[in-house]
DNA sequence: TTCCTATTGTGTAATGAATACACATTAAGA
DNA sequence: TCTTAATGTGTATTCATTACACAATAGGAA
């Protein structure tokens, strides 16, 4: 009894207090022009960007929440999106401080108290094919646009450390797990595939063993056609046989 | 102006439904006996057990509370702890219904809507030296030991899925990061290390070939003692070089 | 005290993976 | 038609992983 005593303190007095805004925000990357970006939002009424996000609701899974705003922000569904860090620091302000902030969202100043109650934000990155993504702003937000990796700006809360990590998992992952499928368009060129890689991995490879591994993995099917248009000898085409991909996926490489 | 009223009525509006009780979940592992252990704790007037956690306090960083509640189930400081996924499921509860496990933990039925609203919890894994753990049991729970992780029993909520993926993420990261600094004594034989990654491993590894590698990554250090008491030739004792062991965690191996 | 046994300490050969590198071919443009 | 810059392909080298054998020794048995 005493038990039970202590448990409904617990829950009546206690637990209220530990109470969290639990959202997502994504990390979409996107390979364009040989180089690699990230989708960025740009606040109502100001010239500071944050990555898309969103709170999760409350009879949504996580992973569904993070779904959901990937589709939203890009018109896209079936990607391939995942989870890679919370985030769960008292001042997730970096590059500018809560104040000026909340000050930047125009959040009227009576307010502040309330939205910034303890936010803790499950991070997920996505691998998306550039050309098909349709940009789309949020409610509280102006522009959704692609930046490049390498010139993005400071941005709001602790997003510009969530891409740094995004990234950094991205580039581990590499080494055991397949990527491309969804980054770049349904048939592609070695080269192209190769460049993804040099982009990702930030460092050159060579051309003649990236294609001998690229083939071991044997995830790739070569077509017929070859791709026409440039200036010099044309590449054979290639795309993934969809069905080993997902298994290599799951089971790695 | 228009933002901002819709800015407004999101956070006084829509914003608290959306609040979820954050929490975070350990999977301690020890290592005892040629056995890998978990540490796990048994409800007040029950048979039933769980991981270890704790609420996330207001003003806490999200690792801090782990850190926090390691300490107070092990009486260990200054432990590698480690992130390793977001639990975010709707219904979290996998070998028990929710109305189960309210039963099971005694919780007054007026008080089960309060209690079950949306729960996240952060799952962490901490490698600790068996020995040196005192097992203390939280104000909600009466008994808290060790388990042979092969031998856990149902568990409440999805507490069996974490100890599942932090084995499988454990094993990953054994291919390139050090481990052992926290589970093994101060100074160990080459065999004792041996089964250590044999049992996180669950495979049988080439003694010589074992060996071998360790040495290469230079992380250990032999010293002139051995080991006697065994019935055998005496080995060698080593210890980690602990600041190329900490480096090593940072950098990768 | 001596012998036996199970375990430790060490090294080398074989295999496979990653890396370094060279030359022939070809589409577009001059 | 020729030039250019890129693609297609194969082989030698290096490095890491794996497979495997024999000498040394502490404790226990005889």
């Amino acid at each position: 009894m005493e038990y039970k005593n202590e448990l409904r303190r617990f829950i009546q007095e206690e637990l209220h207090q530990y109470l969290s805004h639990v959202s997502v925000d994504l990390t979409i990357f996107g390979f364009h022009d040989g180089q690699l970006k990230v989708l960025l939002l740009r606040w109502k009424g100001s010239d500071d960007w944050s990555l898309p996000g969103g709170r999760i609701h409350r009879d949504e899974n996580l992973d569904a929440a993070a779904y959901r705003s990937l589709q939203e922000r890009t018109g896209l569904r079936e990607i391939y999106l995942q989870q890679f860090h919370t985030f769960g620091e008292v001042e997730r302000y970096k590059n500018f401080s809560r104040q000026e902030t909340a000050v930047r969202l125009g959040i009227p100043a009576d307010l502040h108290g309330e939205l910034f109650r303890r936010d803790v934000s499950v991070g997920y990155f996505a691998l998306v094919e550039f050309a098909e993504v349709t940009p789309t702003p949020d409610r509280f937000t102006d522009e959704c646009r692609w930046w490049e990796v390498a010139g993005v700006p400071p941005l709001l809360f602790d997003h510009n450390d969530m891409i740094r990590l995004a990234l950094k998992t991205l580039r581990q992952q590499l080494s055991y797990q397949p990527v491309g499928y969804n980054l770049l368009p349904e048939k592609f060129t070695m080269p192209e595939l190769q460049r993804l890689y040099e982009t990702i991995l930030g460092k050159p490879l060579d051309r003649r063993n990236f294609q001998k591994q690229m083939l071991a993995y044997g995830l790739l099917e070569r077509l017929e056609e070859r791709k026409t248009g440039g200036a010099h000898k044309a590449p054979f085409l290639y795309r993934f046989d969809r069905e080993k991909y997902g298994k290599a996926l799951e089971e790695g490489i």
